[in-house]
DNA sequence: TGAACGTTTGAACATCTATTCATATATTAA
DNA sequence: TTAATATATGAATAGATGTTCAAACGTTCA
């Protein structure tokens, strides 16, 4: 649901109207805000992020996935499908076999940073 | 659910086994990947996004972020409790007043890593 | 004290999401 | 062709999650 700018939904008396104003005229675009929150969504379940970590070391097919992380070829493959939508993952086909690995070099310095926070307290 | 190693989920014979073995082997504790995956998971929400981004730009009360948002101060209030629990935002109390601020200095940096992956295709 | 205000909280609700199950597709080999 | 295997897909389900609503809490000020 978008703002619909006929009804606030905001029931407070706004205190710090400067303050407001300032940060609103700085943030950036509401669809940029939604692509990132969308981006780390997709971060945020932890057989994506062993996906993707696992990919990082090496191409693997489903199959190995699924021995590695010791589920279903069906939760892997419906998993992936996210991941490649999401542009972080790219298969081959080669025979029978579907090798997949990481698409973006962006997501090693993602979990890094991730980690950073992490590791504090 | 935690993997119960009595009972195989995955229902296809390994390919590649040395390939998983190796993989296995430098794969971090499962712990650290479901932290790193709770961590994203903050990030993974519009609202939250919006939230941290506004208050990387200044300190405000839950009032002024309800009016920046358009939004509920209850909602507000809900998310701000979770970015509070998961150590991105601290608060202190002035009168009746809330005023929350971001703690983490890596917040800015996460964000500026998913926009990379995001301006790209 | 009591009213006003900013904030928090818990329950309810609707929506979203990850996995499972059954089945379909595609390729190889016999 | 048929059988076997790797992968993909759609529907169903259970569980998680974001917002709303009503109510409580805590502080200030008449």
């Amino acid at each position: 649901m978008k703002n619909s700018e006929t009804v606030s939904k905001c029931d407070c008396t706004t205190i710090h109207e400067d303050v407001v104003n300032n940060v609103k005229s700085k943030m950036p675009e509401e669809e940029s805000l939604i692509d990132l929150a969308d981006l780390f969504k997709i971060f945020g379940d932890s057989t994506r992020v062993r996906i993707l970590w696992a990919l990082n070391e090496s191409e693997m097919c489903v199959c190995d996935i699924s021995a590695l992380l010791n589920m279903t070829q069906s939760a892997i493959s419906h998993q992936l499908r996210l991941l490649k939508q999401s542009n972080l993952v790219k298969n081959r086909k080669d025979g029978k076999v579907v090798y997949y690995s990481i698409k973006d070099e962006h997501v090693k310095d993602i979990f890094s940073q991730g980690f950073l926070h992490i590791r504090e307290k």
